[in-house]
DNA sequence: ACATTAAGTGATT
DNA sequence: AATCACTTAATGT
């Protein structure tokens, strides 16, 4: 069985749902660190793993991980509402990607009770996700945030080694190197991580 | 050996 | 928590 059918039957979609999807669908395969082009399509990850980020002018704001048999909320409505939203998705591993024309989710919707509830779901999920990270950015609390930072790496991948350097993590979460480094340091006194040179392992 | 890049640290705001 | 101004350590040429 294809990798997109597993998918599809994951979600729980009619017969019917899927053939349209398999047939109305395109593959794309996006390499480690590049950028989803913004097209009006739905994303449905087939495998790999990918970053969400929020844009703003040079800022750029981590939001959260989708991985496989996902797909990007964000891309839903923005591309709904026919703009952009500042949302930025890159690739963090190879990955490949189903996309789905936007034009046929309206239909979609309507025709297929499972299509609606997966909607719902992955609002609903993503929803939650914004709200935690939301409170942690609020609330300035950059310890919490690296950690969660870490703990998501982790769990998107499967690997409790991360590959990045300070640098590119303060980028993630807005910050300066030093700070990701001092607060590292601590997690490390903490025995949560141990650190390398451009690599992090959680304990 | 030298240059470059990553990470550590004290002091200041 | 951010910035500055370094220092130290690791890596590439």
């Amino acid at each position: 069985m294809s990798r997109l059918s597993q998918v599809l039957n994951a979600f729980g979609f009619e017969k019917e749902l899927c053939s349209e999807i398999e047939s109305a669908g395109r593959m794309l395969k996006l390499s480690s660190g590049k950028i989803l082009p913004s097209t009006s399509e739905m994303p449905i990850v087939l495998n790999g793993l990918l970053k969400v980020i929020r844009k703003e002018g040079e800022n750029e704001v981590y939001l959260y991980f989708l991985e496989s048999g996902e797909t990007c909320a964000m891309s839903i409505s923005c591309c709904l509402e026919g703009n952009n939203g500042g949302i930025s998705v890159t690739a963090e591993e190879d990955s490949e990607l189903w996309m789905v024309p936007m034009a046929l989710l309206d239909s979609w919707v309507t025709k297929f009770p499972s299509f609606r509830k997966f909607v719902f779901r992955t609002y609903q999920n993503r929803f939650d996700e914004l709200l935690t990270t939301l409170d942690s950015v609020v609330f300035t609390k950059m310890d919490e945030r690296i950690y969660k930072y870490l703990l998501d790496n982790q769990e998107a991948s499967g690997n409790f080694v991360i590959n990045k350097t300070h640098a590119q993590i303060a980028q993630d979460l807005n910050t300066s190197r030093v700070v990701v480094s001092r607060l590292l340091k601590q997690l490390e006194k903490e025995d949560k991580i141990e650190q390398f040179r451009n690599r992090i392992e959680m304990l």
